[in-house]
DNA sequence: TGAAAAAGGTTTCTAATGTAACTAATATTG
DNA sequence: CAATATTAGTTACATTAGAAACCTTTTTCA
């Protein structure tokens, strides 16, 4: 009972496979270059970057925003404290509660990446027109939504 | 000199986070599948995948084709072998080069998971529009070509 | 030719990541 | 109000992934 494949998937126009490519030649990208200029890892940039948006929020919230899990938060922010990037207080209604925020290091750093970050953003941007813009961040929403854990 | 933040990036606008967040999520949940059902990884998966397309190939081939890096492909061809999904044997013309197919087992594993992974493509396909499923592919074509590494 | 370089893979050593167990603080409820 | 459960975050252990060194075979070219 020689096995015969029943119908080929083919991989190079599987949207799973795209997008995930896609994403890590976009991601290593920009990576390379904050992790060769600034020292960072991508959690510990992500942290930042969403800590730039929304100051003094706890680590859960960083979790939350970043949709990193909490022990990848937990490790990132004791490696930009270490740095100096970031600072760290308790609050004082719950105890357990962390409130981070960035450093004036960390601020400075973060106006520097910020426009790399974006620079990025745009070479892949400027490939587009308008409305695929438009229709992208469209599809975004929507694919966002979907639930997929069946 | 008490730092600003010059123009805060909105993280959840930004196309290589989102690009990042989406794809995890469709990779981890497909991956969730057939991680339970047939102890397979995603590098192993895609090993498969690409030898169910392209029989016969060598691994730097498979490298080539899943975008995978040489040493990722060598360990997860390793297991495979070991779990007897591939076979194994290497070119007569380059005692080097290995040639790598499906087995038997390979083959009738494959043919199963194909549909559970078209099955979650069409989950996510299901709500474009038949426009949107173009201008998607077209996108992706385009954006493959971007030169990144700057 | 035959020495050096390159190609195809594998192994080793180290760093990153995920899961589960843990500590401390707060909330719940019998 | 004490016992129990829950929450926030950390630590420990196991697995995975990446970089560099490595072994063999093949190619190059002086």
């Amino acid at each position: 009972m020689s096995e015969k494949i029943d119908s080929p998937l083919k991989l190079h126009n599987f949207l799973p496979y795209r997008l995930s490519v896609l994403s890590n030649r976009v991601s290593q990208a920009i990576a390379d270059k904050y992790n060769q200029r600034f020292d960072l890892s991508l959690p510990e940039w992500r942290i930042m970057a969403v800590l730039g948006e929304f100051p003094d929020i706890s680590a859960g919230e960083v979790a939350e925003k970043t949709a990193m899990d909490k022990v990848a938060v937990s490790r990132a922010v004791s490696k930009l404290l270490d740095k100096g990037n970031i600072e760290r207080h308790f609050a004082e209604d719950d105890k357990r509660r962390s409130v981070l925020a960035l450093s004036e290091t960390g601020i400075s750093i973060y106006n520097e990446i910020v426009p790399i970050a974006v620079g990025y953003e745009d070479l892949i941007l400027d490939h587009l027109s308008d409305d695929e813009r438009v229709l992208l961040r469209n599809l975004f929403d929507r694919l966002d939504q979907i639930q997929l854990q069946i």
